[in-house]
DNA sequence: CTGAAAGCGCTTACAG
DNA sequence: CTGAAAGCGCTTACAG
């Protein structure tokens, strides 16, 4: 591959006969240069087609426009919006997005760590993998002084800028509206509780049961059914019971809700008149099964604007410390035909 | 925010009284150390928590490990399982991807193809967006001796890697499938004309009639019907038609097909029996609507590692051109409920 | 095997 | 308003 040379402030000083400080100075709009050598400089630099090297830029400025993003993966719905949501906010500030996905491996996400660190990136954006345990990787990106946003999957007990959802709200009135709806034995599909969002989730599960006094019934929570295979797989054994639910609240994703139904479908149950379903995250397929998918918005878009101006807001402070270090935004229940047993209640 | 000073190789040279290059040999492997000294300089990397400076080490080298990609949306399926498989690949080779997306503007593309210039990136790769007209910015990123590779939405007659999907012959496929299914009104939703992929997707439709010497009719042929909304338009009136069709290709997206679906169902109409769908890009509802959708897979991952294979293959080359340089990919018709009229031929 | 020096391309106090 | 010089943190020929 050539590795033709690029034309540098040198070049451009040269052919004028000025000093590379002047160029420099012209190009980066800076005041101290008379309005015809900066035109001369400019109409050269474009002559000569010039283009900076942010590298050398960002080195000799001790700073990178850059901010890093790492998330489980890029391809799933949610996290492609959240980075969307942050993209757009990013642009309009000059800043670029490095993206790593830490493929749901704590030991990649480690690496992704180091790499944006060695960067320079000017603030870390992350998202846990499913299998977190240590957060080890996050304090060495504080000692470095590089600003931490934790969203959505996060090491609760570490002191950084988090954008969360209430989970646990969102799930009390996920099942609340289920109870609303005459359910009287309602399911829990859970995710690994070494992630705070499934410990949430499941809190919030128990919180409505208990609101509604209704017992907790242990042979109705399933461990670990988080993918549409492993959520038909509950299902399956859920629906076998001598007394099985008559309600699934997949609070893991819409994918494992969509096992849930699928199954039913197959066992050819009625829902939601046998069995209601309520997913989360209001992935984009929710609304075309049929029936309908129950599910939670997590307005994805908007919280990846949030993470943005978080740090935006952070270095454009004065005074330290004094904004609001942890942003939590409020999902919404989004009724569906696969819970609306009730119709009259005229959602 | 806090801008501490983070140890460098001079940190570790003079604790240890060595000089910046041997600091510099012994992290970067190099064979010039002795065994002692190389344990001494690592073992205090370690203790004063030492990360290398990229945007030093990647300015003195004259490049940097990073690939550019340029999309129209990063939450599109289709361009978000690209990048995964262009990451997956990329991440192995100790490569970063900075991602950009157009929003399906070129005047957004030309700034971020500026930014990847400035950034060094040691490739580009890039997918046009929709009001693609002029190339001159890609004709820039060769100027610069910087590698492009586009795919899928490409400026045809530049001279640049490519990987493509065979779209002509998919197409073929599709409505030679329909015409096999006894459809004989098949109508077309097309995308903007100025990108290839959408040219090619017309021409393989009317390719197929041709085959199977069905006339062309153009009160069948709607323009620019390529998100749900338009396509659910172009469909209302289609099907308003004195004859209407009784087929469509949804050649622009399965959003697309997924508009014709909805009215055709609010309509009334029975699908696949009055009506046969196909789509395009096999989005993952084409699968649980009802009746699922046929569609064309159109391998993104698999299409975004031949990509990043693609730029390694050639900066490891030693021969110059001497790889091709465009890679078509065929992508493949998936029969689906929507279209399966004829139940006899054992799909 | 180790050191001294130059240089990647830029920015920024410091003079004048 | 312009120039000369130093330095961001690293790598790499060149000596020895």
């Amino acid at each position: 591959m050539k590795n033709q040379k690029r034309t540098t402030i040198y070049d451009i000083a040269k052919k004028l006969n000025l000093n590379a400080s002047s160029v420099s100075r012209a190009l980066s709009n800076n005041s101290n240069v008379s309005e015809a050598t900066r035109k001369l400089i400019l109409d050269t630099a474009k002559e000569l087609n010039y283009k900076q090297n942010s590298l050398a830029s960002n080195l000799r400025k001790g700073h990178n426009q850059t901010i890093g993003v790492i998330v489980p993966r890029i391809n799933q719905n949610y996290f492609a919006d959240v980075i969307a949501g942050i993209e757009e906010v990013t642009y309009q500030k000059g800043y670029n997005l490095v993206i790593c996905q830490s493929n749901e491996s704590s030991a990649r996400e480690v690496k992704c760590v180091n790499t944006l660190i060695n960067q320079h990136v000017s603030c870390i954006v992350i998202s846990l993998s499913a299998d977190f345990e240590d957060d080890k990787h996050l304090q060495t990106i504080k000692e470095h002084g590089i600003p931490l946003i934790q969203f959505d999957r996060v090491a609760e007990h570490l002191d950084t800028f988090k954008v969360l959802n209430d989970n646990e709200q969102a799930s009390i009135d996920a099942v609340s509206h289920l109870i609303e709806q005459g359910y009287k034995r309602i399911a829990l599909l859970e995710g690994p509780q070494n992630l705070n969002i499934f410990r949430q989730r499941k809190a919030g599960y128990l919180a409505a049961l208990k609101k509604y006094k209704v017992p907790v019934l242990p042979e109705l929570i399933k461990e670990n059914a988080w993918t549409k295979e492993l959520g038909a797989e509950s299902t399956k054994e859920l629906l076998n019971l001598a007394e099985p639910p008559d309600a699934i609240f997949a609070s893991t994703s819409d994918f494992s809700a969509l096992g849930v139904l699928e199954v039913a479908t197959k066992m050819g149950l009625k829902v939601p008149e046998e069995l209601g379903i309520c997913g989360y995250s209001n992935e984009a397929f929710t609304e075309i099964t049929s029936p309908s998918i129950t599910t939670i918005d997590q307005y994805s878009v908007s919280m990846g604007k949030t993470i943005a101006n978080l740090y935006f807001q952070e270095i454009e402070s004065s005074e330290k410390d004094n904004n609001p270090k942890i942003v939590s935004i409020k999902p919404k229940l989004i009724v569906r035909s696969s819970t609306l047993r009730n119709k009259t209640e005229g959602y």
